[in-house]
DNA sequence: AGATGAATAGTCGGAATCGACTATTGTGTG
DNA sequence: CACACAATAGTCGATTCCGACTATTCATCT
């Protein structure tokens, strides 16, 4: 059981919902916080059902089509808590692909270097952007903390790759 | 194809050397950075053979038992230059389930949430103090940069987070 | 009326990963 | 000498995740 479920079940708290509405959010709101594909949710969903966590129940409303409607139970809810405070409490061990990169730096010559950096100082720019201009108060300070937590975390990490470049630049042009 | 192929072929880039070794190394040096098990790196190698990129061929050296070296091949320093530029130009999206954590913040009383961060802080100043005592010069400058970029995220998440953790407990107190 | 598209639900097979397990041989220790 | 341990090689089944695909119903447009 892994963030995802926990990303589930929350949103399942605070508001009973559909397959379809779930996956629209995370993909409108949080695809830059979350990787998750609908085929998984939807796997994911019905796990939770199973494990007796989420009730789902097909519903007719008027004529429209069927939907099938997640609602968290209380046990959901005890495992959200749990998860909560399981995910909040654990660093982990997060892994940037960038680092493995950098540590063939060496094999690559200077200039070549600098180009790549360039461009992923780029694409830190951009997403950078992105999180400054992601609308807060989505449902909370929660996730207005999450947001602040990734922009501080690409600032730091594009100040970084700066000042390496820098460093790249400055033997180049010598 | 993804950084863990970058790595083994790096490691083979740099050296020949046998599944058994490339595991010690990657666990006892790397695992801060990288998350690979054992059978992972044996299922990858025998792909990149597969792939063409590496060449594996079983060695009796002296009476010693069997070891299968491994061995770059052309085409796989060819991949390997194109995996290097791929990941050291892309920043890609980094996932933080520290994050999923942090959104639902709002549905635990302040005092949870503190302890929950004094733990994190403690996990994080455990890992700083692992990056700081790493030793340096691996195989070049680029490992040691790899743990220099680490090192700061890690510090700015730290950083965050201790302020976070102020801003809770303050308001607890009063 | 028929076509098209959006909202909703999935399903299914394949790839990736892992944990636990097995096998072989040399070396060192009691 | 016997036995255990380290070094080396995997294998295999379970689980997870994803991409691509399918199905249904209504609304809208021609």
């Amino acid at each position: 059981m892994d963030e995802r479920s926990l990303l589930l079940l929350g949103m399942l708290k605070s508001q009973s919902q559909h397959g379809y509405q779930i996956n629209e959010f995370i993909e409108k709101n949080l695809s830059r916080m979350v990787d998750m594909k609908r085929s998984t949710a939807y796997t994911l969903l019905e796990r939770l059902c199973d494990q007796g966590y989420v009730d789902g129940t097909m519903e007719q409303a008027g004529n429209r089509p069927q939907k099938k409607v997640y609602t968290i139970t209380p046990t959901g809810e005890q495992k959200f808590f749990e998860l909560l405070h399981e995910y909040l409490k654990h660093a982990g061990v997060i892994q940037f692909p960038f680092d493995i990169g950098l540590m063939f730096l060496d094999s690559l010559p200077d200039e070549d270097v600098s180009l790549c950096l360039q461009g992923h100082l780029q694409e830190l720019d951009r997403q950078i952007v992105g999180f400054e201009q992601t609308p807060r108060h989505g449902f909370g300070r929660g996730v207005d903390l999450a947001v602040e937590h990734r922009l501080i975390m690409s600032r730091a990490e594009r100040d970084w790759v700066a000042s390496i470049l820098q460093r790249f630049q400055s033997l180049t042009d010598e």
